[in-house]
DNA sequence: TTGAAAGCGCTAACAC
DNA sequence: GTGTTAGCGCTTTCAA
């Protein structure tokens, strides 16, 4: 708050429209006023106040980054990666990132994050899923919306989302290839678009490579995505007494709930279980053995959500625009040859 | 941006000044007129334009909260823990928090938060251990600082930190009451003040209770303080040869990485050795058995720094006030009685 | 090619 | 008690 675009103007001797001109590349400023303005601000190191700016422009150059709060505390960091590539993109536009949590079961008459209550973003980017009941609040505040990892319901949205359904036939594949017939799901939380989709994926690979599918492999009604309910998803699958010599989890977490329960079982992986995660939340250095997994690109997504809504904003349109960022196969060590 | 003091003004039939005063609860203002102001802001859902309050006031109405970027991504939720208590605190008083990493080796020449260079923010929180040279490139913005959970080597500064030596202590003390005298201690990043304030607690308490230090015990020189480091240390622990039978680590991650290891080479936990960790870090469901550890209160933490960032900016007073959030001891599975 | 001036929405003297 | 008014720092017609 200290150097003014008056200073700056009274060392070049103009006015302060000539340096606001130069500033903004804007017009027809000759060459010469153009230079001595820009090393008058150099050399004062002026740096435009953003508070007038934006009053002027009626914009307050910030973006709020929603999501909810468990969200934010998973111990992978997933949303987090999200975050910094949406904070780094921040940085070249000149917006600044406004951060919320909400809860996850946001209630029809809580309050919203005060930054949107109170106008300060100029859109939202809402990572992850979010409950309904959230986003009828925001309607009325017809702020442009970019969501990442999660398309609502209803409704044509700009949103960044990854390829769970190619993700999930690479990991199905992966497994099918090395000769493995009897591929076990395990999922949690399946009312969840991705979930879902990884689903899919699953199926219809299995039915692609013409292996049938059978319902006693699949436990998709974990309530949870976490490494508890991949635990017990495994101990369900045991008690079933069903056969399966391959394990596709919806995520790792779950895939290493799932392996920490093989392994207390007796089961040797990858020798006599290879099991496939989703994600690649590359946080346990420990894990043993290490994961094969579809490894996704977190920050990229952050970098595509921060340009999606500023360009959103610059035009001034509503594109709902949606941009599917690939992912890959990784194989690590959890995976191996069907050996009977 | 729509509503604006203005409008209110005129359905009320007052002066913008009056209603300006209203909502500032400045004195004298008859009740009759404070109530019509009041109704009026309420239906028109008045929100002020907290860009032209800066302007005028000459604040931003940020906060910067700075931190490094792997503290940012840790697995465990540490840092982001402490940040959504400085968001949630943030929401009473009227301020936003701005997040931003910086790498972990911040370099003389490296680029400084966009919020500081453009002097975007009213103060700042620092969490964690930053660099040196990060600290050095703050001083001639000459913002208001609060540091949570570090302490700067120079100078006198407001900060928040935990009683780590009487956490430490704690842990001590609970494995010599259980019977215990060969205690090791693990610990990376020594240069670090919390890990060598840990470290002193251990001493301290081992020599209060007459027990001989064993340099022999102490493994404080792993790179860092993760899993990988935990388990390393027991590594060399056990290659040492030394007896042992209960272990302090300097915090949870290294004593997961430790039990890991120690699990591995077929000792049983807690039979055959004690382990306590340092921070509660809640994270991993699958602890085994679930650490006994010192519990850190994370959420506090941030709502005091931001309290105390508050406090600063409107006393407008460097206080450098230091603020010791208390620790305790939490008894979980991975600690019994000495057995011989 | 440049400058004067109005005004973005709000606060705070200072009048009345 | 309440209104008038002068900015806060910036952008942007409009004139020169």
């Amino acid at each position: 708050m200290k150097v003014t675009i008056k200073e700056v103007a009274k060392k070049v001797g103009v006015s302060t429209a000539t340096v606001s001109l130069v500033l903004h590349g804007n017009s027809r400023i000759s060459p010469e006023t153009r230079k001595r303005v820009l090393k008058a601000v150099e050399e004062l190191d002026y740096q435009p106040s953003q508070l007038a700016r934006g009053l002027v422009l009626q914009r307050t150059g910030n973006i709020g980054f929603v999501l909810t709060e468990n969200h934010f505390l998973r111990t992978e960091p997933f949303y987090t990666r999200i975050f910094l590539g949406t904070e780094f993109e921040a940085r070249d536009s000149s917006f600044f990132i406004l951060l919320a949590t909400i809860p996850a079961d946001f209630k029809e008459n809580d309050v919203l994050p005060r930054f949107i209550a109170q106008k300060s973003v100029d859109g939202l980017i809402i990572a992850g899923k979010v409950p309904e009941q959230f986003l009828k609040r925001l309607i009325p505040y017809n702020l442009p919306v970019v969501f990442v990892d999660f398309y609502p319901q209803e409704g044509e949205h700009s949103a960044v989302l990854m390829d769970n359904l190619r993700g999930a036939s690479l990991a199905t594949e992966h497994l099918i290839r090395l000769g493995h017939r009897d591929i076990a799901f395990l999922a949690g939380d399946i009312k969840h678009p991705s979930i879902r989709e990884r689903h899919l994926g699953y199926r219809s690979t299995l039915q692609q490579y013409n292996i049938p599918l059978n319902p006693q492999l699949e436990i998709i009604d974990e309530k949870t995505t976490g490494k508890e309910s991949g635990f017990n998803a495994v101990c369900t699958l045991l008690s079933r007494g069903v056969k399966f010599s391959a394990l596709f989890a919806c995520n790792d977490a779950m895939a290493i709930g799932a392996m920490e329960c093989l392994k207390k079982n007796g089961y040797k992986i990858p020798e006599q279980v290879s099991v496939v995660g989703f994600d690649d939340i590359e946080s346990d250095v420990f894990q043993d053995p290490p994961l094969t997994t579809i490894s996704v690109p977190k920050y990229d997504m952050g970098i595509e959500a921060m340009q999606l809504i500023r360009s959103t904003l610059e035009n001034k349109m509503r594109t709902n625009k949606k941009i599917i960022v690939p992912v890959e196969l990784v194989v690590r060590q959890s995976t191996a040859p069907f050996a009977r």
